[in-house]
DNA sequence: TTGTATGCGTTATCAA
DNA sequence: TTGATAACGCATACAA
């Protein structure tokens, strides 16, 4: 492999100084268009690639947006991590009884922020670099990947306050989703409770539903708690009686809303009835349910009103199909780009926290149609 | 916002030269405990972070890897961006009878990639650089990539030949899925057609299936051919005539295979009956169609049975279940990366090409249970 | 319109 | 174990 080409070497045959060769790339205006010829030439003959690294070096701006998420996979260690089989094995044929496990919730809500992210960054010319904090030395990586944009949107409680800080001393970064957190830097959220509160009033005034109960996520999310705290608020706005606490708790996942379901049926072969409405915190938690209950002979949404929350496909297939909120994923995304634009056009302005609109979609198993 | 720091000023503060900075950062082991600790207090009182961009110049790699995709949202140009809504509205609602567009398909497959590919960067210390080919600079934005990473993974067909020409003489490139192009890169794929054809066979030997109907995608998709070849081969080992041609071809949306189901009805009631079987490219054409059928009251798998491809989530809560065949999405992305490295370790390797395995996964759509 | 020269913040080589 | 210093490849101010 030949000794990858620079600017020099491109100077060279083209007969012309590097700084041609920079502005030709860079602000191809300034140069005749005879010797911009010859330069694109020789960069084309030569393969020349401009190296990113001595470009941002030399700019003292590297043109990346950095974007840090949470790890899904749970996984803390190489070690945990399964191996990449290579067998020879072409075809492999399994029966899903229902084991399968779905894909996690976060997989696609972090596919579509970055989605966001990266359309917005586009707009404006510049790359977007991913980390996952995740594994031992995850503070590292967090610094590493701080060491090499402008700047940096991170998935709400993904960093340590300490290591945010640290890096907010070099480049902006504003905070996706979940509660503020102190007033230093910029945040963009989703409103979780506005949502709730509307779906919540949707089954209280339209459906007339009564006994509704909570199915929530875990106890841990901020998520989670908005969307109780706007269930709570639809209650009492009706006049009716708040739980203080989330009865039915599971964490976000579709095979623990089947175990709660079942508990739930337990129950009332006891004696309990069932809610006449399951309001759940994220749609996998809804979908899980609804497998459990329809299996059991119960029917959504004629025994009992379901809704999710967050808008995910797989509501869209369901029977019946799931009536939920849907979270703006992929404008949540863009508008932390957007936001770190400004912040870094302009450093004095003080951090603000804004929070984007979400849309109750409503289908079937809320009674509607 | 005072001048972020370099080693020069942590060396000035720990009261040592920027080699010993530089070494306590990279090789701890190399230097005294004492000294060790003197640096890293500077460091952390300083809120030192290292600049990527000089470190990638004076070490000669970046330790970056790119990722590149096609752009799946059809923004050609900037002006086709719909606008960041601020509008002031908490919440809105609407109701869905079903026109909310389902999110592509590639969106769910690329985000598995990327998942993937990260993973496994993550694994060896490499962080992730993600772009995608868009817009009428598409071949700016690849070259951009490949002047900042050590190493690219592009998906088949979103980058010219040309361009990967011009940057493959400068990084090592990989190329995932489609078909091989050439033997010049490395080349990662899954194996479409035995997949088709395991999940083909299956119809016709364990549930006697006759008259088989193959919904596929796009023409010029290499996958959709790759799947209608696996078709066409489990018919022939069956010793059933196979068509030449895919008679129905949708375009891998839900939407289009509504069409096309629609179209099958109406030829039904001219006389022509529905097939026996409808073997789809896609998830999303088979629920596409699912969904249309169910409304007419063809039942599923009573009176023809329905086959999917990909593994998506949605498939799990359809009613019935699809029968479908998962794509192993997560491993392309993480063969893609090791495939990186290894070529990164020796340049020297002559270029190969690996099929992953996929799996049949029966549920109740092909007539299981 | 083009060229010269300097600096960007690291790593790495070599000496001490 | 530590320090001095030379690359690294480019952008840009200034000069021509």
């Amino acid at each position: 492999m030949p000794k990858t080409p620079t600017v020099y070497d491109v100077a060279d045959r083209a007969g012309v100084s590097i700084a041609t060769v920079s502005r030709v790339l860079r602000r191809p205006d300034d140069v005749r268009e005879s010797t911009r010829d010859l330069v694109l030439r020789a960069v084309r003959e030569l393969g020349y690639v401009p190296s990113g690294a001595a470009r941002g070096l030399a700019a003292r701006q590297t043109g990346v947006l950095g974007l840090c998420f949470p790890d899904v996979d749970g996984i803390d260690d190489v070690a945990d991590l399964p191996a990449l089989s290579r067998t020879g094995r072409r075809v492999e044929v399994v029966v899903d009884h229902g084991q399968v496990a779905a894909s996690r919730w976060s997989n696609l809500y972090i596919g579509e922020v970055m989605r966001g992210a990266e359309l917005e960054a586009w707009r404006t010319g510049l790359a977007v670099m991913i980390a996952v904090a995740r594994g031992a030395r995850r503070d590292d990586v967090v610094a590493d990947l701080a060491g090499r944009v402008d700047g940096l949107a991170v998935l709400s409680a993904t960093v340590p306050d300490d290591v945010l800080e640290h890096v907010e001393r070099r480049i902006p970064v504003v905070i996706m989703a979940g509660p503020r957190h102190g007033d230093r830097h910029d945040h963009i959220s989703v409103d979780n409770a506005a949502g709730m509160q509307a779906l919540t009033r949707h089954l209280l005034v339209d459906h007339g539903a009564r006994d509704l109960a909570f199915v929530g996520g875990p106890a841990t999310s901020p998520d989670d708690a908005d969307r109780f705290a706007g269930f709570r608020a639809a209650l009492g706005e009706a006049g009716l009686p708040a739980p203080d606490d989330v009865a039915w708790r599971g964490d976000f996942t579709r095979s623990t809303a089947r175990e709660l379901a079942r508990r739930m049926l337990d129950a009332r072969d006891r004696g309990v009835p069932l809610p006449g409405a399951l309001v759940c915190s994220n749609d996998q938690t809804a979908l899980g349910m609804l497998d459990v209950l329809s299996g059991a002979g119960v029917h959504v949404p004629g025994d009992v009103l379901l809704t999710g929350f967050d808008g995910i496909d797989a509501g869209q297939v369901s029977s019946p199909r799931l009536t939920t909120v849907r979270q703006p994923m992929v404008e949540l995304g863009r508008a932390a780009v957007a936001r770190l634009r400004e912040r870094m056009a302009d450093p004095g302005r003080p951090p603000s926290s804004e929070s984007l609109p979400v849309t109750v979609i409503l289908r079937e198993s809320c009674g509607c149609h």
